[in-house]
RNA sequence: GCUCCCAUCGUCUAGAGGCCUAGGACACAGCCCUCUCAAGGCUGGUACGAGGGUUCGAAUCCCUCUGGGAGCGCCA
């Protein structure tokens, strides 16, 4: 039987860390069994959900390189269809219509809660004959009343629930809309879902869930409860932590591999391995090494994949990213060096894109100034003698290479009787305007040598001030 | 309140009765390397929530407690 996954992410609010991660098991699971991933949209709340949060969930799946093999499909685009479950279920006398008001409804809550009771509706309407008039009634499904229901979930073994501690819930409101637990199942079932993954908040709703399936007369799916992400305080996801857009992440300079990776490992682990490619997770990934216990994010370890991630991912793929992240600084980069190079120089020392395209911005555009601490320590009278000879040497050279440079600067040091940082600082200050850059050999190779005597010169005359 | 879930270093985790005086990773500290910053290497500290069982033996199995979380909507 072929695997067949699903996300259904509802646009009311961001795609967030949370969301992504369920995406990816679902996603990883697919892949690694040769099945199908379905992206789903619910939204039936029509009140809430709203075209952008769609184009959020659909940009960001783009981004990350979770691509949906079936769908999207919209819950909002199937209505006939839930009706016709709802009319068949009435017909069959698996649903109700109920009556009850607002008012009455709270009454019987109030009441229970005073008993110290869970609250849940006591089906009173479940032997009515007659609609009351002027009355628009609710649909509610006929739970069964007695037993238990397994869940047999993948992640926590097996979950017993007592009927008797479930409800009818409501499956149509009294606007005609159906409800989101009802469209669950009728969609999973349409839809042949296999494997539904996703959070664990959803461990309560899926024994109703399962009554409801077998009331359309079919065996559930396997399940699997993902353990939550907490923020970084252990406390849950808000605005203030990563509850923000996937795409939050793009703009603060990671790697969709990189975020991809660091979520993987919240929950689910494969020995001692972090870094892991994306073929690797999809190899690797079994839903059964996934663990129970919620998590908290980790920014610091999230930076340092991110660095893993950049040192070990093709410079072109990288570029694309440091590309998008360069425009947005506002540097031109069609006159620079290939922004290849500028990666395979950079890239052990940014833990971001967003840092790498800042520490980067100097092999584009001049410096319009040196940093005070620098240019005070580096670019003093005393440094002019050698940057003077640096700049002779360099202009002599017969090749502008790395090797050939770095021979340059190493036969000055010794020829001055000095360490390599006393030719080496200078010169860097010089051309990025800092103290800190790639090793300098690297950094005047990719720059140019034209770049470089000119930058060389506006530092001397700096220093002869 | 009721039901359900969870519980190993600060954090992410390994661990499916003896291999555990509990391993790895991030972070932190020190050292090495070194033209800066990094990367890399080495070293160090810190954890099985508590109490009862079961067993020759428990981080691992059972029970209770404690702590955290979720659900109990004409939200999803």
């Amino acid at each position: 039987m072929t695997v067949r996954t699903r996300f259904a992410p509802s646009p009311t609010g961001l795609l967030h860390i949370g969301g992504v991660r369920t995406a990816l098991f679902c996603w990883l699971y697919a892949r690694r069994h040769g099945g199908v991933f379905i992206l789903r949209i619910e939204d039936t709340d029509r009140e809430r959900s709203t075209p952008e949060a769609v184009q959020v969930i659909l940009d960001g799946m783009e981004w990350l390189g979770l691509h949906a093999d079936e769908g999207p499909f919209y819950q909002s685009e199937r209505y006939p269809r839930y009706r016709e479950v709802i009319r068949q279920w009435l017909a069959a006398g698996k649903a109700y219509h109920c009556y009850c008001s607002k008012a009455e409804l709270e009454q019987m809550r109030n009441d229970q809660l005073a008993r110290k009771e869970k609250p849940r509706y006591d089906g009173r309407c479940r032997t009515r004959q007659e609609p009351i008039e002027g009355v628009t009634p609710v649909v509610r499904f006929k739970n069964p009343t007695e037993g238990a229901v397994v869940v047999a979930d993948a992640v926590h073994g097996n979950v017993v629930f007592q009927n008797t501690e479930l409800d009818d819930l409501i499956i149509e409101r009294s606007d005609g809309n159906p409800t989101y637990n009802f469209c669950v199942v009728v969609d999973d079932y349409d839809m042949k879902i296999t494997h539904v993954i996703r959070g664990d908040d959803h461990l309560n709703n899926t024994p109703r869930q399962i009554n409801m399936l077998r009331a359309m007369g079919v065996e559930p799916p396997v399940y699997a409860h993902l353990p939550m992400i907490l923020g970084p305080d252990g406390t849950k996801l808000s605005k203030r932590h990563g509850a923000v857009s996937v795409l939050y992440y793009r703009e603060e300079g990671y790697m969709p591999e990189a975020l991809l990776n660091y979520l993987a490992r919240l929950g689910w682990s494969h020995g001692d391995q972090e870094i892991f490619t994306i073929e690797e997770m999809r190899e690797l990934f079994d839903i059964g090494d996934v663990n129970k216990s919620a998590s908290a994010i980790n920014p610091d370890k999230l930076a340092w994949i991110s660095q893993q991630q950049m040192m070990r991912l093709p410079p072109a793929r990288i570029a694309v990213e440091l590309r998008w992240q360069l425009k947005r600084l506002g540097v031109d980069i069609a006159q620079g060096p290939a922004l290849e190079a500028v990666v395979e120089a950079q890239r052990e020392r940014s833990k971001t894109l967003k840092e790498m395209a800042q520490a980067s911005r100097f092999f584009f555009e001049a410096p319009r100034n040196y940093e005070e601490k620098s240019a005070r320590k580096h670019l003093g009278a005393e440094a002019r003698p050698l940057m003077q000879q640096s700049r002779t040497a360099l202009a002599s050279l017969t090749e502008w290479t790395a090797p050939a440079i770095h021979e340059a600067i190493q036969a000055l040091a010794e020829g001055g009787g000095v360490g390599l940082g006393k030719v080496a600082q200078p010169l860097r200050v010089a051309v990025s305007g800092g103290g800190v850059s790639p090793p300098i050999d690297q950094t005047l190779a990719i720059l140019g040598r034209e770049q470089t005597l000119a930058r060389l010169d506006r530092a001397i005359a700096y220093a002869s001030r």
